[in-house]
Formats: structure tokens, C-alpha cells, sequence
DNA sequence: AAGCTAACGTACTAGTTCGTCCATTAGTGG
DNA sequence: CCACTAATGGACGAACTAGTACGTTAGCTT
């Protein structure tokens, strides 16, 4: 009795405790860092105690690597389905700055978890093979956006793909990743929902305007009307 | 006798202490985090012992403070040195883009600790009234650059000031902050110094790009050669 | 329905880490 | 030259935290 041991709601589930304590480990590892999150408060914040946390995960950089794996391949998931082939260069290179931009967007733990392994010298994320591989890609898809280009005529700058995907994703991460010091220096919040979409479309105009060389060939040149 | 305890090069010597306490803590907060950075570890680097940064400084977390405060201001200091008041419009932006990005090359720990201290939410940050009247400056500095390119007719893009300082932040942080992660993803040290010279110029050439307004008015007409 | 195993919980330990107590020395003012 | 204070050092303690030993229960298999 007490509880109904239903086929569907029924009090054991490995999946989903498993599931929960990486979505909790997550948040904590965001918020507080890897040395600043605690196992026992991330126990308190779940429907299961410490004790599952060292069964399903052994450790608590285990389970901090398990969270950045999962963290990682949820990005490389949204960058699979992205289809800009049958976009032109200029729009296909401008969609997939503007979706980067989204993902970024609706994701802020993710850049959070990135930022905390750059303090720590990537040095789990360089023991994942599972992880060193997701580069490839994306580069795969810019460079054949920037052969296209060329191509056309469209762009003349001669920066490589590694590069654009540099310059996308430090417009996409800043916002996010430096969005509370630069509110205290700034007053201003760079999340706010009143900047998004000019900040949107910004990161887009900025790759496509350096890639269709508006810089020092043109400055000067070019005037508006 | 032992050491001569001479006018200039004496042993007790309260801002030496001071000074270095300072320099081991940033390298010590920048590696490891908040959380992650040991004060005895501290102790063990420095010329001195853990007694002394709790006399000095009362608490890690006001350690931690100090060094923030420190590293805020010698930014601040590099950026009150900078004239770009005789250049054109499109040059000025250019050229405060590419200060940027050398002082930021040239300070990888403050970048770092900017990282850690956006982990934490900007806490210890806010509380300095020193470090919140920080902003101001650059950003009025830009503002003048943008009405002088607006009315000399070279800027044709409505971005604000604050908007393109958190342009040229996002470009010339990136590189350095998720050094690790990008170089373990795409194979290529974005600090290494055969990129540093196309990075820089890629730098400067995407925000006078955007400015100037090659993007979405003119993408598809303006063709190189 | 009995037994077996995966899933779960409690209470504890060993080690670490921030911070302090107390003693000592260098340098300076009278 | 003596006393007084700023500066320094070493050893220690209290609290926290990752990880574990051991016991319990749910639910499936046969």
C-alpha cells in the first residue's frame, strides 16, 4: 500500500534519479564552480540522497564530467540540425550566426560550464574523447559557407573557418558569459529581453559585414544612402 | 650582523609583503577559482607565511577582493592612456579596438579572474564602490568616436556605445578565455603567436565592418577587385 | 510466494582548509 | 640604550566536505 507501485509512476526509476541528479549537478556546477559546488547540496536539492550520487557517478568529478559530456553533446545536437546548404553564403553565414546566438541564448548553463573549464585548463574535456571530437562539424560547414562565398564573389576577406567560428561564437558568449560583470560596470543587463533581438541581429550584421569586407578596404569609401 | 639591515634593502618591509601577496593570490585565484584557490597553497609560493595574509588582509574572500580591485585598475590606468582623439572616426575605433585586444593579450590573469568572478555572479564586484564607476570612461570615450563617425557620414549602423564596447570585449576576450576548451575542440591555440597578428587585424576590421555598414544594406551589391 | 538483486537511505570517518593563538624579532622614538 | 610597536613565524583548532560502511526495501523472476 502507501504509495501505488504503478507501472508508470513507480517509486524506483534508475533512468530518472540518474537524470536528476545530472540536472541538478549541472545547475550546481554553474553556479558555484567545480571546487565551489557541493555534493551534499546538490543531495539536498534532489528527491535522492548523496548516496545515489557516488552509486550511479563514483565521484564528484565523475559526475562533473558526466555533466559536461551531456552538456556538450546537447550543443552538438542542435548544431546537427541545422540546414543552411540551400541558403546563399551571405544568409547561410548570417542564419548560423543568429542560431548559435539562440542556442547560446537559451542555454546560459552550458557557457557557464565552459567558462568554469577554461579556468581548469580544459583538462577533463581533454580526457573525453567522446568530447574532442565535436570541433569538426561546424568547421566542416563554415568552410564550405565561405568556399561558396568566394566563389560568388560575396566574400573577400580571407579568414578561415576556425576563425568565423571564433568570431561567432565570442559574440554569442560574451553576452552571456560576462553578463553580470559587465551589468555592475555597465549598469547594463547585456540578458534583458529590450537588447536581445538588436543584439541578434548585431552578431549577425558584424560577421557578415567583416566577411564581405566592408574594413580597411572599403572605410572611407562606402557611405550611407 | 647576518644581513645587513641597510636603509634600502631591509627585510621588514610591510609593502613588499603586501605587493607580493597580492601578485601570488592573482595567479593563484586566476588557476584555480574562488573556491578552488588554497591560502596555504598561497603561503607555501610566497616569501612569507599564511599568518601574513590574514594580517594584511583579514579573509580570503577580502584577498580576493583586493586582487580584484587591483587588476580593475590597472585596466582602467591602460585605458586613461589611450588618445584617439586626433585620429578620423573609422582609425579611432580601430585603433581602441586594437588596444583592447594587446592590453587583454597582455593580461590573461585579469581575463580570468573576470571569468571567475562572472561565475559568482559579479558578488564581490558589486560590493566595490571603487570597481562600480569603472565603466564610465570607455564607454564615453566611444560615445564621442560614434557621433564623429556618424556625422562625417563613415558610421551608418545604430549601435550605441555600451553596444560596441561589448562588441570589441567579446572579440578580444574570447581568445583568451576559452582558450582551452576551443583549442581542445578545434585543435588550434588561439593564443599562439602565429594567429595573433591576423586576429588582431581580424579584430579592429570587424567592428569598423559593422560600423561602416556592410552588412545587411549592402550584402550582395559591394563585390571586391 | 520466495528469494535475489538493483536501488536506495543513514550515519559515520578521514582528511582538508580557513582562520587564530601565542610567541618572537626588527626597527624606531625618547 | 631601552622600551614600544609594527611586522613576522609556527603550531594548532574548529568546521566543513568528499567519500564509505552497513543496513534496508522495492520489484522482478521463477
Amino acid at each position: 500500500m502507501s504509495q501505488s507501485p504503478a507501472p508508470n509512476g513507480r517509486r524506483r526509476d534508475a533512468e530518472r534519479t540518474r537524470a536528476e541528479i545530472l540536472e541538478v549537478a549541472q545547475r550546481e556546477f554553474a553556479r558555484h564552480g567545480y571546487a565551489g559546488a557541493r555534493v551534499d547540496e546538490m543531495a539536498a536539492l534532489m528527491r535522492t540522497t548523496k548516496r545515489m550520487i557516488y552509486y550511479y557517478f563514483g565521484a564528484k568529478e565523475k559526475l562533473y564530467i558526466a555533466v559536461l559530456e551531456k552538456a556538450y553533446t546537447e550543443v552538438r545536437t542542435a548544431e546537427s540540425t541545422i540546414d543552411v546548404q540551400h541558403l546563399a553564403p551571405v544568409e547561410a553565414i548570417r542564419t548560423l550566426a543568429e542560431l548559435t546566438f539562440d542556442h547560446h541564448d537559451a542555454h546560459p548553463d552550458f557557457i557557464k560550464l565552459v567558462s568554469i573549464e577554461n579556468i581548469h585548463q580544459a583538462e577533463h574535456l581533454r580526457r573525453s574523447e567522446m568530447l574532442t571530437n565535436l570541433g569538426g562539424p561546424v568547421t566542416g560547414l563554415i568552410s564550405q559557407i565561405l568556399e561558396a562565398g568566394r566563389a560568388s564573389g560575396d566574400f573577400v576577406t580571407d579568414a578561415d573557418a576556425v576563425d568565423v567560428h571564433m568570431m561567432i561564437s565570442a559574440l554569442c558568449v560574451f553576452r552571456i558569459a560576462n553578463q553580470y560583470t559587465f551589468g555592475a560596470l555597465f549598469g547594463r543587463d547585456l540578458t534583458a529581453p529590450e537588447h536581445r533581438a538588436r543584439h541578434r541581429e548585431m552578431t549577425g550584421e558584424a560577421v557578415v559585414a567583416y566577411l564581405t569586407g566592408n574594413g580597411r578596404r572599403l572605410s572611407g569609401q562606402v557611405k550611407a544612402g
